[in-house]
RNA sequence: GCGCCCAUAGCUCAAUUGGAUAGAGCGUUUGACUACGAAUCAAAAGGUUAGAGGUUCAACUCCUCUUGGGCGCGCCA
């Protein structure tokens, strides 16, 4: 939070001071100086206000400081021209403090925003299809759809997590038509499998549950049966990597469900596009003219034979999450989908939305490597890694740090010999330690009596202790820049910087000495750690554990 | 052929969205446990940020081209 309150009184006075030079809306930024510097925070305003308004940016710079020292006195104790023209502060102690008394008073609050504007959010994302169980790709999009998620939501806005259902198409017939033939094989019919369907035993063992509750082929609905038993395990795999979902979106209710005039929500979108110009006839098909969107060209919404496509659906779909009162969307898609964007973001506008509505995540796809062999990811191949598989070989704490570790442009080869011997070393381990650590040293201190529960901070004195506190004021820039760039992926290396500067002061600094006052002063100093850590741990889905 | 994404240390990836000497983990080398947990710390080695131009006070970051990789280009989902 220092930093924030910092650059909203910057903007204050040196916002001021452009436009007594005729600059109006100046806009530079403050940020953390390299760590050979040693300042708190670097203004770089006297370079790009020099540059507006043809001066040396060392006479702007030495203007501003003197601003700065007059005005800002509270909170800053030393400010000096460096380099180019950077204004390097230097921050009193005493803000330091206060943060931490904040931290540790506001505990897991800490950072968080009661509410944020009246935006309500919807993050859609993992939407399998339920045809198999979810692979490692499908678990990527979960980690950084889910924490994102709860990184928006500490901020304050209303995020409502959805799983869209693709239950509808020909692909649900090939599932059902896998499991009967699996049930026919079952009861000794001499049937072929076709090459072309599901392949995996997942099929077979749908086919065994029919049977054993003796359910006759005439009786059952072989795909209403195959996406139950499909969905439970997605549900139940998701479960144990700690996301879960506020709603399940079926594509069939905006198929199939009819309203009192027999029309389906994609008939009536389809309607709506025509009525507005949107859409149009040609060749026997109906077209969505997303080319004057900005899309490459127009694409069919029905066919010439009267069958919708997986496009009428989805605009119909983005169109009843507008209506349920959603003012931004963010869709987390795998990479191959990305020819698919500049058509929903044209759709996105049709239904009287700004594009920046739509935020469409892109996540790379995860390549499955097995001692350096390619591993087969194909749901019909039979031959698929599951998510389950890799959350069971490598749990779910380190399996999901690992792919927020990575931006979500980054593609990612994930291997699992590799992620198996990383068990014991992985970064996230580091992290947790810190938090393990911290609650050995609070059982250690149960045993003292001269603790003071409200301590003389001021005694945290070294630059250990003083790099530490400015690290965990730091959690709120964290979050600020996970917002920014709508990607969470930032926290891991956060908390992984934390652990470092933690586990240094550690070695430098001991906790619990003769020292009373120190001991209390320290003991309130890893209190704040540990809560910093537990709520940047939380954000991405991960344990803290106390012992481990 | 067209479009999107990517290329950073031996490996896997960061880099505060244009800032100062490009950082972590793993791996390699060398040290540190008779006081709070050594799942740790200290130190070393490792880079022309794929290549070439350009814009800028400042470029891994923006623009152009080249090379190399992933993905997508259906009245499929």
């Amino acid at each position: 939070m220092i930093k924030q309150q910092l650059t909203e009184k910057l903007e204050e006075i040196i916002g001021k001071y452009a436009k007594e030079k005729g600059v109006e809306n100046f806009v530079f930024s403050v940020e953390e100086p390299p760590k050979n510097i040693d300042a708190d925070f670097a203004v770089n305003a006297a370079m790009l206000l020099a540059k507006k308004i043809k001066s040396n940016p060392r006479t702007a710079a030495a203007e501003i400081i003197d601003l700065i020292l007059k005005d800002l006195s509270a909170f800053v104790n030393k400010a000096e021209i460096a380099g180019a023209g950077f204004i390097n502060l230097h921050i009193k102690n005493e803000v330091l403090f206060e943060e931490l008394r904040k931290i540790i008073s506001e505990k897991d609050k800490y950072g968080a925003k009661e509410t944020n504007g009246k935006e309500k959010i919807m993050a859609e994302f993992v939407s399998a299809n339920p045809t198999g169980p979810l692979h490692i790709g499908h678990g990527r999009g979960a980690a950084i759809g889910d924490s994102l998620s709860r990184v928006l939501k500490h901020l304050g806005y209303d995020v409502s997590k959805e799983y869209y259902l693709n239950d509808v198409g020909n692909q649900m017939l090939v599932l059902a038509e896998s499991v009967k033939v699996r049930y026919l094989q079952l009861k000794g019919n001499e049937v072929p499998f076709p090459p072309d369907h599901y392949q995996g035993d997942y099929i077979k063992d749908i086919a065994k549950r029919l049977i054993s509750e003796g359910k006759s082929i005439e009786e059952t609905d072989f795909k209403k049966e195959a996406v139950k038993d499909i969905l439970a395990t997605i549900e139940s795999d998701l479960k144990d990597f700690a996301v879960e979902f506020d709603n399940w979106f079926s594509e069939g209710t905006i198929a199939f469900d009819k309203d009192s005039e027999g029309k389906t929500a994609v008939d009536r979108a389809c309607e709506y596009l025509l009525s507005k110009g949107d859409a149009y006839l040609k060749d026997g098909a109906l077209w969505l003219a997303s080319a004057k969107f900005g899309d490459d060209k127009d694409r069919v919404l029905k066919r010439s034979d009267g069958r919708y496509t997986y496009l009428a659906s989805d605009v119909a779909y983005h169109k009843n999450k507008f209506e349920r009162g959603f003012t931004k969307l963010v869709n987390l898609w795998g990479a191959d989908h990305h020819g698919y964007v500049a058509r929903i973001n044209a759709c996105v506008q049709m239904l009287g939305f700004p594009k920046e509505a739509l935020k469409i995540i892109l996540y790379q796809l995860v390549s499955l490597v097995r001692n350096g062999q390619p591993a087969a990811m194909s749901t019909r191949s039979g031959e698929f890694i599951t998510l389950k598989e890799v959350i069971d070989e490598v749990g779910k704490d380190a399996c999901r740090f690992f792919f927020l570790l990575r931006a979500p442009d980054s593609q990612l080869d994930f291997d699992l010999e590799l992620a198996k011997k990383q068990s014991s070393e992985n970064p996230v381990f580091y992290v947790q330690y810190v938090n393990a650590r911290c609650n050995s040293i609070f059982r250690e201190s149960k045993n003292r009596t001269d603790i003071n529960e409200n301590p003389d901070l001021s005694l945290l004195g070294t630059k250990e202790e003083r790099v530490l506190i400015k690290q965990l004021a730091a959690f709120c820039d964290t979050l600020a820049l996970c917002e920014k760039t709508m990607s969470p992926h930032h926290f891991t290396a956060y908390l992984i910087e934390l652990a470092d500067t933690y586990h240094k002061f550690y070695e430098k600094c001991r906790v619990l000495s003769d020292d009373s006052a120190l001991t209390s002063a320290r003991l309130k100093l890893i209190e704040a750690v540990c809560v910093i850590i537990k709520n940047g741990l939380g954000l991405l889905g991960v344990s803290a554990p106390e012992k481990m």
